[in-house]
DNA sequence: TTAAAAACATGATTTGCGTCAGTTATCCTA
DNA sequence: TAGGATAACTGACGCAAATCATGTTTTTAA
């Protein structure tokens, strides 16, 4: 049996895949960027950027992890969950959109590096290399997302919550064992459904023997058949 | 009164907003991008793209309509809708994702001009403003993206289709009156609803005189009628 | 250390919407 | 222009999952 963080999921991917788009910088580049780099960090629960406020900076996640999510009419659709290496607010980047295009807060305590949108841009314009992994960043979350966007529409309550779970186990924590430092009710806005449904479905999972859970700590007993979970419910 | 087409609408857009990246093309590059370039004609419900299949070329669709859908476990989700100026196939641009991330077919007959992948690598590499327009165009899909996330995720079946039909009205026909080339079935894909409920809901919305239809021909009444139903349900 | 507030848990009830089954209308094509 | 096929439509039924109601445990803060 393959082991979590080894399985190659089909299903919705919550992080991004890490770019490295920085070291394909000039010297003389890396020195601009971290010249007027600020570093700033964030208590669990506050806001690191909200939704339609100015994008004067881009944020990149150093430490911690933060939630990004999609706002309108006083709800919200989690889009993704931004992990060290993160990037949040580049699609700010077209000077027509220069708004937060969704609120980011920090899950827990979490620190952020902010880099200035305009020296971003510049760097594009003269930088090939960079700005071809700026692209590869944008493609890679647009690949996830829609990993994601099946995930939430397609499958019912136990495949979205097995999904959800498979990919904290092998994308956020890559083991199988770990203390989710998120509530019931976190966990349930992350997969779509209500807070009495995802009990009842941890429940659920661990009665059949999938998962072991006491309070916040999880284990993932049998992968596959969560994975089985997913493809079938 | 505004008129639908005028409406600011919060809603999904369904389609992309075109970017004429190839104006920053210079003459040689035009040239280049011209010369390898290839039309071609794809009649009504026909493949233009195999999510799977090895992308070597991008896709400008030039006329007609093309349905962009991700498919998992033999069912689709409809990603969005590109209208001529629109690029299919951009997600492939990072090495390592060198196939098609959805399939692409033509709503109705549709023509594609077909772009080698590896010119538009190295354009990207070569021209800061090429570059920088593509990266435009992924993030306008993403923010369309994610606006179509949260229509299918938190709205229910009266919200959507109202979504839908502003979207179709003043985004892709951009007039009030038009003649749907799609089959009620077809609406209920692109909705995330059932066939039945569609019907259901289309009828009521002719009762409220939200809309007027007489088989495929739409014209919309009420569009803040039907907008105020996109908020609410 | 205790009161208040969250978070967790669980049973009962409701409901939105999909599925099914059957009918009518419309489109082809031979 | 007849008739077969597909699409449009309608009503009845069932179910997944949200909501509601209520109780219990844990956490927080005074």
């Amino acid at each position: 049996m393959q082991k979590t963080a080894e399985r190659n999921t089909l299903s919705c991917t919550v992080v991004n895949v890490n770019k490295y788009c920085f070291n394909f910088l000039t010297e003389e580049e890396k020195e601009l960027v971290e010249q007027k780099q600020v570093t700033v960090e964030y208590k669990k629960g506050e806001i690191i950027a909200k939704q339609g406020t100015f994008t004067t900076h881009i944020l990149l996640v150093s430490e911690g992890l933060a939630k990004v999510y999609y706002e309108e009419n006083y709800k919200s659709l989690i889009l993704r969950i931004a992990a060290p290496g993160s990037l949040i607010g580049l699609t700010s980047l077209p000077l027509n959109q220069n708004v937060f295009q969704y609120t980011a807060s920090a899950y827990i305590n979490t620190t952020v590096k902010l880099i200035e949108i305009d020296i971003i841009r510049k760097l594009i314009l003269n930088n090939g290399q960079f700005a071809s992994a700026i692209v590869d960043v944008l493609c890679e979350t647009s690949i996830q997302k829609n990993r994601r966007f099946f995930c939430l529409t397609h499958r019912q309550s136990y495949g979205k919550l097995a999904d959800i779970i498979l990919c904290l186990a092998s994308n956020i924590f890559k083991q199988d064992e770990f203390d989710l430092a998120m509530s019931r009710k976190e966990l349930a806005e992350l997969s779509g459904m209500s807070t009495e449904s995802v009990i009842r479905t941890l429940k659920h999972f661990q009665e059949d023997g999938l998962i072991e859970l006491t309070g916040k700590s999880f284990k993932v007993i049998d992968p596959d058949g969560l994975y089985k979970v997913c493809q079938l419910g």
